[in-house]
RNA sequence: GGAGAGAUGGCAGAGUGGUCGAAUGCGCUCGCCUCGAAAGCGAGUGACCCUGUGAGGGGUCCAAGGGUUCGAAUCCCUUUCUCUCCGCCA
């Protein structure tokens, strides 16, 4: 939700800021009509202040033994007049907010125009290995050392979905755990929380109404009351809305935290061939980091979140890279993001692990999520951020290909050993 | 799944048709008092919207939505949530 004041006294900064979004919008019917709105606000109210009026004489004059037929007649009527200008009101409300509803995030000043050719990668991690060998592709390796069934996986879910076993079982596991006690060392509050979300957890996040579509619903009996429910494609829409409608003390920001779900996603119609294996699934693993901060704090937070990937990354030993992304390439909720890419060499690509975001105060909005200046004693809109800390089902498959050896076996990083009962290799069976 | 009770301001808790955005207590803020603090005393203390340079003025909000009425926190209906009891269950 873009704030309407800017709308109203800087149109043209909002319109410039939306066109490098690619989304071009001409505010000039949007402004009358709030112009038009504002004008039945102020007549409504006319009328609703002499009501209350009237009405407060009227049990004084009762009293008083006056004969009151006469103004209850014409309150009658002045209350039929209230009412068919409230559902005037509330008819241009509801339009009104259906247009700000699908308006994304401006984004910030230093995010560039354009889509996807016009992200920028801002540095690089380590270099892409050089293999002695012919590499293999992760569906092979993982197959060949059993540690993940794709075939059983597509029998229980269908398409897109796999199981991990044995070692594939215990080395996602490890790097959830791994990622975990980094977040617990850095102070952040580990939640779980609920997978099945209401409808008004979508709109706080930004995904509803346009991505409805794109997450699995839950219809009927399954939803209390017949309202929508869903299976959440990401913790993001949890941890955003933990704090909605409510006043924060200031003293508590920043509000660092992390949870673990895994997500799910219809990703209907992405297939592709090269993406065969583990690259995108319905269901993946994922870590999510999340803040609330005051508004002159969350540029410095949104590179402390992506600094936090990275870091997890370098762990690991991954060749990866992050990347800035242009306006259109952000989500429409995010006024700022920053990939972060793993090498893939079956793909020849580098693919995302990580996606760290600024939404600034679109989702505060939203979801009416504020704090309390203490210097002015005034509620104000928190911004939030969100980065993944990290999503796994792309790690996995970039461990057993970059660190592949001849022997078709695969080195498991340092940090996971501890949680593999101290193992170096996995090995074909 | 069945039966019942409930949802009021930061918290507790009054209020069953009009003068109630709402008693009272606690908390919090400011002032007095004090070397300082506590206690005591006094004043203040919600959110949102419209309007206004400002001071201010007006409107809305007592879980949510709808209804009755000149008038609803209060009466009626629906939904959601919480609690208690019974049943069932990982």
């Amino acid at each position: 939700m873009l704030d309407l004041q800017l709308i109203r006294t800087q149109t043209a900064y909002v319109t410039e800021a939306l066109a490098r979004k690619g989304h071009a919008v001409d505010f000039g019917p949007f402004l009358e009509k709030d112009r038009l709105r504002r004008e039945a606000i102020f007549e409504v109210e006319s009328l609703k202040a002499e009501k209350n009026r009237v009405s407060a004489e009227i049990p004084k004059r009762k009293k008083a033994g006056q004969d009151v037929t006469e103004t209850l007649a014409a309150m009658k009527r002045l209350s039929d007049g209230i009412a068919e200008k409230d559902a005037a009101v509330a008819r241009m409300d509801t339009e009104q907010k259906d247009f700000l509803d699908r308006l994304p995030n401006l984004p910030a000043d230093d995010v560039v125009a354009g889509g996807k050719e016009n992200n920028r990668v801002v540095r690089s991690w380590g270099e892409k290995p050089a293999f002695g060998f012919a590499p293999k592709h992760h569906v092979d390796l993982v197959e060949s050392l059993g540690i993940i069934d794709y075939a059983r996986g597509a029998k229980l879910g269908g398409s897109g979905f796999w199981i991990y076993r044995g070692d594939g079982a215990r080395i996602e596991w490890a790097l959830l755990s791994y990622f975990m006690e980094e977040h617990l060392k850095d102070g952040y509050e580990f939640l779980l929380p609920p997978h099945i979300l209401t409808e008004a957890c979508g709109y706080t996040a930004g995904q509803f109404p346009k991505f409805k579509d794109d997450v699995f619903q839950l219809r009927g009996e399954d939803a209390e009351g017949g309202a929508l429910r869903f299976i959440l494609p990401t913790a993001e829409t949890a941890l955003v809305n933990l704090h909605r409608d409510e006043i924060l003390d200031e003293i508590l920001l920043p509000l660092r935290y992390f949870a673990y779900t895994p997500c799910y996603r219809k990703e209907a119609g992405s297939y592709r061939a090269e993406e065969r294996g583990m690259v995108r699934g319905h269901q993946f693993n994922k870590i999510e980091m999340f803040q609330y901060t005051r508004p002159e704090d969350s540029d410095a937070a949104l590179e402390e979140l992506v600094g936090k990937a990275e870091r997890l990354m370098q762990g690991l030993g991954l060749h990866h890279r992050v990347s800035k992304l242009a306006a259109g390439d952000c989500s429409d909720a995010m006024r700022k993001t920053y990939d972060i890419e793993v090498w893939i060499p079956s793909m020849d690509d580098y693919k995302e692990v990580s996606s760290a975001s600024n939404a600034g105060d679109y989702q505060a909005r939203r979801g009416s999520l504020r704090f309390r200046r203490r210097e002015t004693g005034k509620p104000e809109f928190l911004h939030t951020l969100n980065a993944s800390g990290l999503a796994t089902s792309r790690i996995l498959p970039a461990i057993v290909e970059q660190f592949q050896q001849a022997d078709g076996s695969v080195v498991i990083p340092e940090v996971l050993r501890k949680w593999m009962g101290g193992q170096e290799r996995l090995r074909p069976r």
